[in-house]
DNA sequence: ATAAAATCGTACTTGCGTATCCTTTTATCG
DNA sequence: CGATAAAAGGATACGCAAGTACGATTTTAT
């Protein structure tokens, strides 16, 4: 339901979150650390970088690193970061033109159960992710 | 949320449902009419007929027709033909062994609001997207 | 026998995830 | 102060799956 990638950003977040605070981790590191391909998490930490999620440190002793509390952050910050978020609102039928006011049979019906998911991204903080975050190992 | 796939199969079948009963449709003319790659939509319809939901006849005069009322087929039944049902079942961080026994910190929140949508697709008969199925051309 | 239709196999296209390589920045060492 | 090494940043290419298109095959009414 969520894209590889957003899921990528949500682990590396919370990897992130818990470190002591101003420390710079690796891309690298954490790909090995998480079991994620550290290239790849190189450009999804950057996407999170350029959305204002994280702190990017070029050069020798760089790295990445939380720009805020993870209290501050809920999960709909993170994968807007990363993946398009028009994908849970979309007719189910594909309609271009529904809406409140021209909607298609199910319009409300739809709206109600993808709204759920939504609000679930808006109202949950990095911080739920963090408990018991050492036995997540994989 | 769902796949284009999905949404074809969803559209098929309200097409055919609003039908006289036991009239056969060409995947030609259906494609046309929804405004759907009829060779694609072909295929879906061959995997709607392979799973019970439909009756294909081949040779002059075929086509494809429903095989029960629409009021006897849920979302669920649909979808499910032709996309993997799992999508909406895996933990959001990735996690193989997240369940309700050894669950990720997220594990209730997660899965109550994915609930939501499936149980919607299990509730929601097919009736439901017949309402004004003539307005819909797009 | 012919034409109309599903069925089946194959190939093309696009986007996502992945892997490399090169460039730029920056701390550190001689 | 200059050279070097370590890191992010950026460009490019590959693999794979989904959606698409098309042609060949099989079935069946006329």
């Amino acid at each position: 339901m969520i894209t590889t990638t957003g899921e990528y950003a949500l682990r590396a977040m919370a990897y992130l979150a818990q470190l002591p605070e101003g420390k710079y981790a690796l891309a690298k590191d954490m790909g090995r650390e998480l079991g994620i391909p550290p290239n790849y998490l190189g450009k999804v930490l950057q996407a999170l970088a350029r959305e204002g999620l994280l702190v990017s440190l070029r050069g020798r002793n760089g790295g990445f690193r939380m720009d805020r509390k993870p209290d501050e952050i809920c999960l709909f910050d993170i994968l807007s970061a990363v993946e398009p978020m028009k994908r849970y609102e979309t007719c189910i039928l594909g309609h271009k033109k529904c809406s409140d006011e021209t909607a298609c049979p199910i319009h409300y019906t739809w709206k109600e159960a993808r709204d759920r998911v939504v609000n679930m991204f808006r109202k949950t903080q990095l911080t739920r992710l963090l408990e018991h975050q050492r036995a997540l190992k994989k």
